[in-house]
DNA sequence: ATAGTTTCGTGCGAAACAGTACATAATAGG
DNA sequence: CCTATTATGTACTGTTTCGCACGAAACTAT
């Protein structure tokens, strides 16, 4: 990261604004969306209200923006989870046990994923947080989809699957981890899931 | 329902108390626990607000309420819909169809599963509201769980088959169709979530 | 009828909340 | 040094929210 930008003309920020972003989607992550007040967000991230309608907008912009960025980093990291050319199993085992560990981190004790624990409730009311959600979604079903199409090619799996399905499966057990985490499930829980899963989807022989 | 109880003694109540909750609940269903303002309760129900305060407590206790409702007649027809001694797949797609048709019901769209749409916000930062979620989770597998040993007794599962993780995953699929349902997914993706399952479940070729 | 008991509904007060106006501070350019 | 520009922080406004007090209403018992 170079600074080769000329400074920008009047009085330079006193905080990072990507630092700020991560901040409040943490006060977001523990409260939900409509228990986290403004003043919340201005403690978690030590901006007051002034600077956070300056740097984000209102409450709603605010929010969506770290909901992208949570879209964002689970595609990518999905992506990067199954990238490498080994065996399906291996590649499943890995995306679910990252999903795991990550659902159980917490300041205030294990907080699932911030799509899952945050945006299913606004969704129906909400047509924006509705949106990005269901995009989500369907990105992680693509993700593991087109993974298990490429098993099906090498020959990892019978040319019969049928890969949307299991795919969504394989959604769906993600998405249960983060419901668990909320609900006080302990690690070793959800690492059976997706154990669980990685076995009906594989066959149990190749373990 | 015969009413041979001695009247109490002083004003009658205007309303039934088990519809109010039932509206009060719909209500919270919609929007979530935290957005959900006495206002709005005191409008779906009819009620004003002493009046919600003398039947139900505050928000807290009367959502509490709405919650247990829920957790108990969940178990209920679960336990219902898995009771017929038949083919496992028979049972898993009945309970995969009813869930799929409530979830996608709702005078305001779509709102899947109360539990998973309103409680998993609040789970993290509220015991009481984390404890009865844990709590239906519990039951939900459970009950899975039960109706996969006894198709493996029957035979109609290998006996080796860890009906644990099996039943786990077949929770998890139903928390996942009811996220699916708040994100805006249709009945069809509904059912092929289910259909999916079954047949990890239940081996493909007994279609 | 009258008294006693429970519910209903208006309306009040205190707190929390979202959003903004305005004065102050810090920087770049000239 | 002075001006233009952007950021900061205090303080303010109007609204929403919760919870309850208090009197009116509806019913039973005597």
């Amino acid at each position: 990261m170079v600074q080769n930008q000329p400074r920008p003309r009047g009085r330079p920020r006193s905080y990072d604004p990507a630092v700020a972003l991560d901040q409040a989607r943490a006060a977001f992550w523990n409260t939900g969306y409509a228990a986290t007040s403004l003043d919340d967000l201005s403690a978690a991230t030590g901006l007051n209200r002034p600077s956070l309608y300056g740097a984000f907008g209102d409450k709603k912009a605010l929010y969506l923006k770290a909901l992208e960025k949570s879209r964002a980093e689970t595609t990518a990291a999905l992506a990067a989870a199954m990238a490498p050319d080994e065996h399906l199993r291996a590649a499943l085992t890995r995306v679910y046990e990252a999903a795991a560990g990550l659902y159980m981190r917490g300041d205030h004790g294990p907080r699932g994923c911030f799509l899952i624990g945050t945006a299913v409730t606004e969704a129906v009311d909400d047509p924006d947080i509705r949106a990005v959600l269901a995009a989500a979604l369907a990105e992680i079903d693509a993700a593991f989809e087109a993974r298990i199409r490429r098993a099906m090619e090498v020959g990892n799996l019978p040319l019969s699957t049928d890969a949307t399905g299991m795919a969504r499966v394989a959604t769906a057990v993600m998405n249960a981890m983060a419901v668990r985490a909320r609900a006080g499930g302990d690690l070793a829980t959800l690492r059976a899931m997706g154990a669980a899963v990685v076995d009906l989807i594989c066959g149990r022989a190749g373990r």
